[in-house]
DNA sequence: ATGAAAGCGCTAACAC
DNA sequence: GTGTTAGCGCTTTCAT
């Protein structure tokens, strides 16, 4: 592998120049640039990133936590994050935390003795403090989650109130008599949002009680438990809106089990909106734009480290109602019976 | 941060010296060396890793190249992958490649550039000759495919011809009498290891036709249009086995789109045993061991980057009929229709 | 058993 | 504009 000396060499300037136009910073004559971008050229030089990072440069690796990396939703970003990075030419590092703090805590000491140059974070476990403490360090963007009380913290999350308001109105449009909701972990923001966006709705209607939510914690296999249980208290619950897609799954699962015919008995609805579309029936959801919440974290985060600016810390998607075969009696299909 | 130098001079002693116990090369005295894990404790002393990568030894770093992380059978990988990894003090890197050749190869060149102490890869463009070719310069391991000319390939893979023909001989006993076959791309070998395995066993029978083999290229949409053309031209399929799980969804699309009941009318088997029960009904599959192969292809590349000789160059795991809702008739659930 | 010193390949003052 | 040089933090001969 040929060195800077060797281009210096080849073109016969110092390795001081070289450098110069490797980063174009400082003067240097047109032509000695030529020169030394030719003498490049021909040694096919590519500047030791190690040795950059070494000197002081930054690492150009940055790297994506996320709690569990077999929900669908979050391949789904890595796969936007991973895309915006390589073509930024930063060089993505992933990290499955499966909801361990412990995990977490020890990926941080990594990427600070790393020198990893920020980091991406879905998490549901760390807290604000701890976020806050690591962002001394590095910088820190917040996917699918936010902390209110510390407006400092950058993230990236969607309306999942007004969302929770799509799914339940839709429920209701569809005629629904009673409707249940299947909540994350209600510590997490978004789990919470989504919960209140339901009772938003719901609590003022005479068929509410608050035993009608039921706890899934993002999870298919609680979600399933938490449905037989709800179908048990309800008998009579006729409408059904999970707080992630995967809960949905179960919620589904569930309902099959009870020899429950969904859409004709129970409606359903998610909320994420996982592009893959592997359930069927399909899922009537609320879509985040999940490609876009990747992406627009890659962006952020690169603000951030050139330290630019940032409009606002925190950054709001729109969701969308789409509605498939899980919540609507049409073209005469049902799915289970 | 402290560096070398910070806890030579508190131990008294010279850089040389504690790099030695760093490495623990080299002869160094009990006593001494007691100094200086004591010097490095009090100024929580963390070896650089990029100096050290600079000085000539490895980055710790490896590369997972997918061509698909949306297809959960990727994450599976991932997190197995990712788990021993960092068990093992490596960090990895993700690539997601779209089956795109060109993405592969620049990626290549990056590991090479930035000196990535090895990679696991999962390719269906790459051919052997260009894995050769990289090979010269850093360790790979092959999973989910295999180059039977090239022995020199070292690669993890299931029995895939058998597990086909657990699959259609499940289907056989179920009572099917003229199974079809959606297969995936026919270059690839596991694929096509399928597709041999399902003509073992399917070609002798009276009810054989070649058309009975539709192609899908392991994606949902081409499967369900397979699908529903193959039920098109033979309305008497009742059994259908698919080259894996994703393709088996599109299938079940398609027949729900045909209002063919599953399994009542269709009896349905797919390949792969992606864990995540995303799929309602559940399907039967011919289960792979997907965490072992990432944990094994983890460690087989250690071997590798070690300069350990291998058993074996290719190695061959067992794989399971896991047997679910979409191919018996159980319970008097019906799914679809 | 330990130390001195020459790199690894690059960046960034500073000097001219 | 360009060159000289001192690092960045570590590994590794080569002496001693």
């Amino acid at each position: 592998m040929p060195t800077i000396r060797d281009v210096s060499k080849l073109a016969g300037v110092s390795i001081a120049t070289v450098s110069r136009v490797i980063n174009n910073s400082g003067y240097v004559k047109q032509e000695t640039e030529k020169t030394i971008l030719h003498a490049m050229k021909v040694l096919k030089y590519e500047p030791d990133p190690i040795a950059r990072s070494l000197a002081g440069k930054s690492t150009r690796m940055i790297a994506l936590v996320v709690p569990d990396i077999l929900n669908p939703f979050f391949p789904e970003i890595a796969k936007a994050v991973e895309n915006e990075a390589s073509r930024l030419g930063y060089t993505l590092i992933l990290c499955n935390t499966d909801n361990s703090l412990e995990k977490e805590e020890s990926y941080f000491r990594v990427f600070e003795q790393k020198r990893i140059d920020g980091v991406i974070l879905a998490s549901y476990t760390f807290d604000a403090s701890q976020i806050k403490k690591w962002q001394r360090k590095m910088p820190i963007v917040v996917i699918d989650n936010r902390f209110p009380e510390h407006p400092t913290i950058v993230s990236i999350i969607s309306h999942n109130r007004s969302g929770a308001h799509l799914a339940v109105n839709h429920l209701i449009e569809q005629g629904c008599q009673k409707i249940a909701h299947i909540c994350g972990p209600m510590d997490v923001y978004s789990a919470k949002e989504r919960y209140k966006g339901y009772e938003d709705i719901c609590e003022s209607q005479e068929w509410f009680t608050p035993d009608l939510v039921v706890q899934g914690n993002f999870q298919i296999k609680e979600s399933y438990q938490a449905t037989l249980q709800l179908m048990n208290r309800h008998q009579d619950v006729d409408g059904i809106f999970a707080g992630n897609d995967i809960m949905a799954v179960g919620a589904l699962k569930g309902l099959l089990e009870l020899n429950i015919g969904v859409p004709s008995e129970v409606k359903l609805v998610g909320f994420d909106g996982i592009s893959i579309p592997l359930v069927v029936p399909e899922l009537t959801t609320v879509s985040q734009p999940i490609g876009e919440m990747g992406a627009l974290a890659m962006f952020r985060l690169v603000d951030l480290m050139n330290n630019r600016p940032l409009e606002s810390n925190v950054q709001v998607l729109n969701v969308d109602l789409m509605i498939k075969d899980s919540s609507t009696t049409r073209a005469s299909k049902e799915f289970m019976k």
